[in-house]
DNA sequence: TTCTTTGTACGTGAAACACGTAATTAACCA
DNA sequence: TGGTTAATTACGTGTTTCACGTACAAAGAA
């Protein structure tokens, strides 16, 4: 038997889901509110193994409450349910501790589903959210793709490696001993290199390094 | 009607599979092969819209067919199937340029819907995937995440405003000017950075900035 | 062979860095 | 209230790096 608490600002959503969940055997709903003070005078009584947080609007005061409530019950799993999900939003909840997210597109069985998950200890995430993560996965690998396409290769072998070391932190000097060359040669490298790229600063240089895994973040 | 061809080194897998889908109205198994030359042959006088890849082993032999394949023709779409799903793997197939991918807790539906999906043009990569990218991002935010406390709060508004500006490719005087402030006290901010965080060289400050995602990469 | 790229190196003036000092102000604590 | 600490501002001095130009030998391509 799964212990459950339902919280929604929205009386007819509450009870909607209250409803639906106790159709499921293994489910018991052990209390409902609708605002915050109601929220923490059942907590102190009642224990729930998943809180189902019906969230209406992404306030910092919402975030904070689920951080709150994360450090007053750590072992209470929290499962936020949204009918927004905007990537930034989804992303400051999971930061803030929510072992699981719904969407809007979600059904009862996936709520049922998520339930399940999360209280044997796994996160729970709707199809949305991990759509959202694997294309953010994807723009990335096509972004760093692209750019390695043309610039990386233009440069040298040479020049490479003198890029790698002073992305390691070492100093002009330093390189020179480490190569057997000199100081004016190393900052020559490094002239061509900037105008290979046609980059302004050296900050750029070491995000171009980056970009292009040769210095180590 | 969907075209598909099957490659699939394994018989026994190839038959079953074959099966199943031919019991999908839409769609058509215009050719199976068991091999890499076989396949070749096959694309050569036969168009298909998905070719459905199991992969057994992930030898860069592979890969590199899954590259191959993309540019011989770009406008079929590859679904790879596998039977083990570790993070690096699956990751590289996305790289060579697979449009789907199903793990091994994937059933006969889910390569339906898979086939649908890239069929018109989208991606589609079964939970445990998902799940990969999801764990993988979590684990890089709560790496940030630790990173941040302790070290970018205890930099000053002003001294954070400095490093953003001076990431973002400023010099020194035009900082100094932006903010009608000596250059000297820009220099002295920067002394005072580095000096928080232990930071030895000024590449290692590019790195914190964009660790701490107040530098733009 | 001529042309280009690469790796090496120097000169010079400007900018940035390292390290120290220091005045003013705000905030916090006893 | 006085004392302490941190933040912001700024300068001095010597070192290092940067920007830009020049230069030359070797290797490879046209």
């Amino acid at each position: 038997m799964i212990n459950i608490g339902l919280y929604d600002e929205y009386r007819l959503g509450l009870d909607g889901i209250s409803r639906l969940l106790n159709e499921v055997s293994d489910f018991s709903v052990v209390f409902t509110c609708e605002d915050k003070v109601q929220l923490k005078n059942k907590l102190k009584v009642l224990q729930v193994h998943v809180l189902v947080y019906t969230m209406h609007d992404f306030s910092v005061k919402n975030m904070n409450q689920i951080v709150q409530l994360n450090i007053a019950y750590p072992r209470m799993k929290i499962l936020v349910v949204s009918v927004m999900n905007s990537e930034e939003i989804v992303l400051k909840i999971i930061k803030a501790g929510a072992k699981g997210f719904l969407g809007k597109e979600s059904e009862l069985n996936d709520l049922v589903e998520a339930i399940y998950t999360i209280r044997n200890g796994h996160d729970y995430f709707s199809k949305s959210i991990t759509q959202i993560l694997l294309n953010r996965y994807i723009r990335n690998l096509k972004d760093t793709e692209a750019s390695q396409h043309g610039e990386l290769e233009s440069l040298s072998d040479r020049q490479i490696e003198i890029l790698k070391l002073w992305g390691n932190s070492f100093s002009n000097q330093e390189i020179a001993d480490k190569l057997y060359i000199s100081v004016r040669t190393v900052e020559s490298h490094k002239n061509h290199i900037m105008q290979k790229l046609n980059l302004k600063s050296t900050v750029d240089l070491v995000k171009f390094g980056i970009k292009n895994n040769i210095i180590e973040i």
